[in-house]
DNA sequence: TTCGCCGGATTGTTCAACGATCCAGCGATC
DNA sequence: GATCGCTGGATCGTTGAACAATCCGGCGAA
């Protein structure tokens, strides 16, 4: 019987653009074009435009306009402290049985699309592995911060910046965390995550600017 | 030079009256009362109500208003956990001395709130103390976040919860935390901001609700 | 007492308008 | 030829009014 407002709609047709990458960083939103575009009042749309902007996916300039968030330098080391700092805290509270099978879920998630060569499919399950290891810590604030984290990352590091050798890695390293997260090993489960992440900074900052 | 917007200013007063205790937890806010009192259109009231729903400092209940937030079961669970992560997590990273002395100048702060017997001055420099240790970490979105959970407990921690005697212990265990993070000493020093915290939220859920 | 209905109040959304601000282009000046 | 200043158009910021949808409290009927 819920029926989301409409403004909550448009903010989530956003989003899903952003995410699938038909709005590229930098591109220029219009108030007036997405108001006539989605069939809806310009200020609804100033509405979801406050929304986004609050999540960092959307850049307010103030009597310019609002522009796709585009990668400022430091924001690649920015994004990774904040990986780092909730990613390797929840997963050293060690979690539920069932916060634990979550994280085993998308792991087998990842080894199928693997098997069945969907590019696609292992990047949503990577990101369902680290959204279920923050699940860990039952903190729906760290869940609702690395969710926008998680968006921002999908934005700025997008397919055609994402190679297949890119996943493989991933892989057999998920599931080295994985085991030793079912094994009791925090520790060791957070030093594995760690580098995994330390990795995975140097790698995208080598890729991108620099 | 720069003018915040309209809507910027409105969400600046109602957090500062959040801050301050004018407007108590589970409060209504009716949009037009607001915009009238602050001589301001409804809908820019409702941008600026967008704003802070967006920082959990209000709650929006479609077609019934919005409300002052107010702290549910787990809460006080779930913010303190989100504390161990990044100050945990930011104070192992040691930091410029630039950023340890605003940690050393927070302590001494608070020193001289305590010695002028100034409530209110020690509860800020305590605020102080915290957001500069998650500075140490260089890091933005962990600027921001910290930002809002110290908002967050300014508005449901509110003075009337506070006695003097709270903030006693605190002010010894800051100066060693400081300490130990000068000397460099940096898994002392966040052992003792974890048992800090998770003192603290003991402390916290045993006066509310528990 | 309980149920259901009604009216007032508030929210959700749209629309039209106007001043403020920015930007590109164009001409004038050095 | 390059720089400066102006002008016009486009877009944003904000307002005010309007109307439907929804909620809430109260009142009457079963």
């Amino acid at each position: 019987m819920k029926v989301p407002s409409v403004a909550e709609r448009v903010a989530e047709e956003l989003r899903y653009q952003l995410a699938e990458g038909f709005l590229v960083p930098g591109a220029k939103l219009t108030e007036a074009t997405i108001a006539e575009d989605l069939g809806v009042s310009r200020n609804t749309v100033r509405e979801a435009f406050a929304e986004l902007a609050g999540e960092r996916l959307l850049l307010r300039q103030p009597n310019k306009g609002v522009f796709v968030a585009t990668l400022e330098a430091g924001d690649i080391h920015d994004v990774y402290t904040v990986r780092r700092a909730i990613e390797v805290s929840s997963i050293r509270t060690g979690g539920s049985p069932e916060r634990i099978g979550a994280v085993r879920a998308a792991v087998e998630e990842g080894k199928r699309a693997a098997a069945a060569n969907d590019n696609e499919g292992l990047g949503s399950a990577n990101q369902h592995f680290h959204g279920a290891i923050v699940a860990l810590a039952e903190s729906n604030r760290l869940n609702t911060i690395m969710a926008q984290i998680l968006a921002e990352m999908r934005l700025y590091f997008h397919k055609a910046t994402m190679n297949a050798h890119f996943y493989s890695d991933w892989l057999k390293e998920n599931e080295q965390i994985c085991s030793a997260l079912e094994a009791g090993e925090l520790e060791r489960a957070g030093d594995l995550l760690l580098a995994y992440l330390n990795r995975s900074e140097q790698q995208q900052s080598a890729i991108h600017g620099e």
